[in-house]
DNA sequence: CGATTATGAATGAACG
DNA sequence: CGTTCATTCATAATCG
C-alpha cells in the first residue's frame, strides 16, 4: 500500500487510531538500534528514543516498550524453527540475518526440544511461596529516598483494573481488637455481583 | 474468535491449558480483593483464593499469588505519572472500546489524564487492619444469607505488614552503572552498524 | 470483502 | 520486588 498515505494516516491525522501505527522512519530507526544490538532499552532510554520518534508521528513511550519486546521476542521464536538434527554436523551454519542477535541469542542454539531454558527450570511453586514469606518480613534497606520528585514515564500499562483505592474507606481499628477481614463467601457464591456490594460482602 | 463465546463453552479458552486464563468471575473476584486493598495475600489466603474461584473455572494456588503479584507490580509502574510537557498533548485514551470488554465490563477506565506532580508515591492506604465503613442496607438483601451467619464465615485477616512505604525509587546511579545491558549510547555511538549520527546529537 | 498474516497490546509465568 | 520472558489476544494491514 502506499507508505505515504498510511503515514499520514497513523502519524496525526487519523482519527481512528485504535493502536499505535509507527512509520517508516519510526521503524526504521527502531530496527536500526535493534540491529546494533539494543534489546531492552532502559526507562531512560525508552523515554530519549520516543522522545526522538515524535519527531515522525504520534508515539509514547509504552510503544517503543512494547516494541522492544514484541521484536526481541519474535526473533526468538523465529530463531528456534529451524532447529534440526542436532547430531549432523552439516553444511555451515546458517548464520545469515543473526549477526548481530548474537549476544544473548546465541543460547537457545543448544536446545532442540521444544523446551524453553526458561521453562526447563523446574519451576517450584514452593520457593515462590517461601520467597513470597519471607518477603513479608524483609527490610529494604537499599532504597534511598530522592529529594526531588522523580519524572518517570508510564510502562506497563494495567490495561483496565481499577486502581481507585479512595472508594474504600479504612478506619483503623482503634485497639485492634476489631480487625475486620474480608469474607470470600458471598463473592465466590455470587454470579457476577455488582462492583459495591462485592466490596460489601467483603466485610470491607 | 469471539473470546465470549468460547469461554462460554468451556469455561476455559481453548483446549490448551498451557497456562491459566481466568475467567470473567475470577477475574472479579481478585479485582475486587484488590481494589479492596488486598495486595500480598499470605499463604492461607492464597489457599483460601484459589479454593473459591476454582468454583469458576479451574485455577491453582500459584496463579492467585502470581495474579497478585503481577497486578501489585503493574499498578505501581501504571502509576507512574509524568508531568505536564507542554508539548504532549497525548493521553488522549482512544475510547474506542467496543467488543473487548469481554474479560472485564466496568474496570476499564480511562488512562491517567496529565495528573498533578508527586503521585508515584505514598499510597499510604495500607492500612490493613481496617474496617470498611459502608453503609450496607440496601445491598444486603440481594445476598438473602438466611441468616446472619457473616460474622462467623471464613475470612481473610488482612496482615498488616507495617508502614514500609514510600520507598519511591532507587536511584540506581550512586555507585556502579552495570553495563549488564547496551546503552543507547553505546549503540548510537556506532559499535557496529550505520546509526544515524544525528541520533547521537539528539541526546539519544 | 472474507480469510490470512503481521504486529501492537496485554498478561501469565518466572527470574535475579 | 522490579524486571524480563513466553504466550495469548486483538486488530490493522494485506492477500486471494
Amino acid at each position: 500500500m502506499d507508505q505515504s498515505v498510511m503515514e499520514a494516516l497513523s502519524g496525526r491525522v487519523g482519527v481512528k487510531c485504535g493502536r499505535w501505527n509507527p512509520t517508516a522512519e519510526q521503524v526504521k530507526v527502531l530496527t536500526e538500534l535493534f540491529r546494533a544490538g539494543l534489546r531492552t532499552p532502559s526507562t531512560e532510554q525508552i523515554q530519549r528514543i520516543s522522545t526522538h520518534l515524535s519527531a515522525f508521528g504520534k508515539v509514547e513511550s509504552k510503544n517503543v516498550f512494547y516494541w522492544f519486546q514484541n521484536h526481541k521476542a519474535r526473533e526468538r521464536h523465529h530463531h528456534k524453527k529451524r532447529r534440526r538434527c542436532a547430531s549432523s554436523p552439516d553444511s555451515g551454519s546458517t548464520d545469515d540475518e543473526s549477526r548481530a542477535a548474537a549476544r544473548e541469542a546465541d543460547a537457545d542454539l543448544v536446545l532442540q526440544p521444544p523446551e524453553s531454558k526458561r521453562e526447563a527450570r523446574c519451576y517450584n511453586h514452593h520457593r515462590l511461596m517461601t520467597c513470597y514469606v519471607r518477603d513479608v518480613v524483609e527490610t529494604d534497606a537499599m532504597w534511598e529516598r530522592p529529594t526531588r520528585e522523580v519524572e518517570t514515564l508510564e510502562l506497563f500499562p494495567l490495561k483496565s483494573y481499577g486502581l481507585e483505592m479512595d472508594k474504600v474507606r479504612y478506619v483503623r481499628g482503634g485497639s485492634g481488637e476489631h480487625c475486620r477481614e474480608i469474607t470470600f463467601f458471598d463473592v465466590a457464591a455470587g454470579r457476577d455481583p455488582p462492583l459495591e456490594l462485592t466490596l460489601c460482602s467483603f466485610g470491607l
